[in-house]
DNA sequence: TAGATTGTTAATCGATTAACAATC
DNA sequence: TAGATTGTTAATCGATTAACAATC
């Protein structure tokens, strides 16, 4: 309801999601839509788009709907593609090279400006062109150049010291894809906890109850 | 309320947490928790994790509370993780080497059986000891095997036409690491997007309203 | 038996959906 | 003006929390 602040969390996790909507729309060269057509096309309901969407303002027009290019910039501003935070990556494994060289932080309002690992053999080494450097120079190099977003693909055991850490050198938000729940012990800086092996499980679930459903509706139809 | 099927997505999506925690638990030798200490720990309310597990099944005792090994190896049970669903990874880049490498299948009721890519290059290599194979095996390698689920870490353009392709190949599910939205076009599979773009994004949004809800708590301690 | 803590029902809260007046 | 579609209020639905009787 309230321009700033105040704007639930299930509304703001759908965002991203509306930008990219928007974004492919755009790409086709789509240069108006209705909340009824968008909201077929996303499998969500017109009601919910108009809701979420005046959250943070009106953006359409009555009788037209709205301009896609106009609202995929709206939207774009409110989530902050257009900052450049500046963001480090702690830990050069496999997950966190491939996260390195295949999020687009630029496009997503940040920017990456060093990697670091505790591994000397990798320390030295360039990952998405980026030069590797050793954990021993994060303190320095955070003094220095202020970063304010930390990507975490280290161990669960470090986890806790290395982000204390980094709170107490500036760091403002993780995105955190290490095995341990990073939010609950920090308030009033911002988490953002990927659990990949949470994510797979979900799936395994899903799989192996498949056909609980339909056995109930299959149930419900003799009686 | 039902024993098997019916329990909501939300219930669900908690219970790779609870199995995580519970794990924890575990391996620190804790014999017995009850419904408010766990609370405290995962920042959760007593009432709901009570709520939770009796989605599936009485497994507390009054007076007493949980004993955590018998309740992990319930949650276990009901994810599924003692399964061993086949599994196979298209899109050996930079993510999909990763999630090859970093996740661990095994323990989450999964087992990968094979990766393929499209590119010559990467095609007899090994990755997590798996050879990499070319995608024109794939067809054949899935009448053979039966494959249940993939996991797509290929670009957004394929994502339709391979998804299709191993639908009718009979995979049951689908982990997808690709920038597309599976989950539209499929009833009756099981998809996990993993949308790490979005994931990133909510982040931005975070860091850049960090300071809303301050500032709208100082505005009504003026009034 | 008394104390603790569950399982479960009832109350509350928030999010989604429906409806409709406002307006382009 | 008539038709379309928004912004917004009201109704519904589902999920979370509180309460408490059952029971170990």
């Amino acid at each position: 309801m309230a321009k700033n602040g105040e704007v639930s969390a299930s509304v703001i996790k759908r965002l991203p999601r509306y930008y990219r909507f928007l974004g492919e729309l755009m790409k086709q060269g789509t240069e108006r839509i209705s909340s009824r057509e968008l909201a077929s096309l996303m499998k969500l309901t017109a009601s919910q788009i108009r809701q979420d969407l005046n959250c943070f303002g009106g953006f359409g027009q009555q009788g037209y709907g709205y301009n896609v290019k106009d609202l995929h910039e709206q939207i774009g501003k409110i989530l902050g593609v257009d900052k450049k935070l500046s963001t480090i990556l702690i830990g050069a494994g496999n997950l966190g090279r491939a996260i390195a060289s295949h999020i687009n932080f630029e496009t997503r309002g940040c920017q990456l400006i060093a990697i670091f690992d505790s591994n000397e053999k990798i320390a030295g080494k360039a990952v998405a062109g980026t030069t590797v450097r050793h954990i021993d120079e994060l303190e320095f190099f955070c003094r220095t150049n202020k970063p304010e977003v930390a990507v975490l693909c280290i161990p669960k055991a470090n986890t806790q010291a290395v982000a204390e850490l980094l709170v107490s050198l500036g760091i403002k938000a993780f995105w955190n894809f290490s095995h341990y729940d990073l939010s609950i012990d920090y308030e009033d800086i911002v988490v953002e906890n990927v659990h990949l092996g949470d994510s797979l499980l979900t799936l395994t679930y899903g799989v192996n109850h498949l056909l609980d459903s339909k056995e109930n509706n299959d149930e419900n139809d003799k009686k």
